[in-house]
DNA sequence: AATCATTGGTATGCCTCATATCTAATTTCA
DNA sequence: TGAAATTAGATATGAGGCATACCAATGATT
């Protein structure tokens, strides 16, 4: 995803189109305001030359020294197949090693690197400092409550 | 994106990783939350055989009638070329109609068909009543705040 | 040993997004 | 007014994030 959506403030003369429907919708607001958040955080890793993926491949590898491909996969959520090319770039830019597994010869363990770890240390740094800034309007309070509400969503899943 | 997230619970050998230096990121939270909405929102809208941006698109113009091409990719946050094969398909569909615009003969005016109309009813029911199955377990003022900071956190980015 | 399951990988396609470029039409303004 | 700049829509194309189908190698089951 290489958005940054570029934020054109509404030119006066055309009438601007009412999203009232929409609006009214958490899903929408969701989105919209993610967008925000996530362009921040391309930009953020961008000095790095991480994207949202590559990072949070990252931070889970330092987090979690050895864990397997398909245990990553499924903490992050997406597909074996698609985990292989992160964990290739990662690879190749020797922020990470994949380690044989003696007992498992299929497998590999996955771990970071010194270089891996420091690029670790100052993206998460970067990233903490600018959510910081994004979330200044925001009492701790409130935000607090935020994060509850998103667990609640996140587990309705669950329900359904 | 055709996502669906499987959620598959843990299973009790694998140890489970740890995610903790992300969980302290509001982007991840939101992240992992809206997810689970959008995989909501496609399931909701598969049996219109509409997505996300088909269906947003609809319902700006439904509630914008007469609106140009530029200022509904405006008010999606997508460029240009992409809201072509948008069109195209609500077009093709009949859902909406592509009128000239006889003070500019460059613009198009969309607008619902009766049927576009109708499946808009249709659809934003439907999205309604998952939102609100979604939401159940947050009391309205909790939703309320939720709202609130989202909205704060969209216009964050016009500080910056 | 034969079957089945799992790990990592390859190939492939869809969807969402972006940029560059084209045309026709409209504005701007020297 | 006429040339240049701008705008609306469209086309072509590519990157990135997702999914599925399939394979080889290894391990687990029986």
């Amino acid at each position: 995803m290489k958005q940054e959506h570029s934020r054109k403030q509404p030119s006066p003369d055309k009438p601007t189109i009412s999203d009232t429907t929409l609006r009214s919708f958490v899903g929408y607001r969701m989105k919209r305001a993610f967008n925000v958040v996530q362009d921040d955080l391309t930009a953020t890793l961008r000095p790095f030359d991480l994207r949202m993926l590559t990072y949070t491949a990252l931070v889970l590898i330092v987090d979690n020294p050895g864990l397997r491909q398909s245990q990553l996969a499924d903490a992050m959520d997406i597909e074996r197949p698609n985990l292989v090319v992160i964990i290739d770039e990662l690879e190749r830019r020797e922020l990470i090693v994949r380690d044989r597994v003696p007992t498992d010869r299929r497998a590999y363990a996955l771990r970071a690197t010194l270089v891996g770890r420091q690029l670790y240390d100052k993206a998460v740094a970067a990233v903490t400092a600018h959510e910081v800034e994004l979330l200044a309007g925001l009492d701790n309070a409130t935000v607090a409550t935020v994060l509850d509400a998103l667990r609640v969503i996140e587990k309705a899943r669950q329900r359904s």
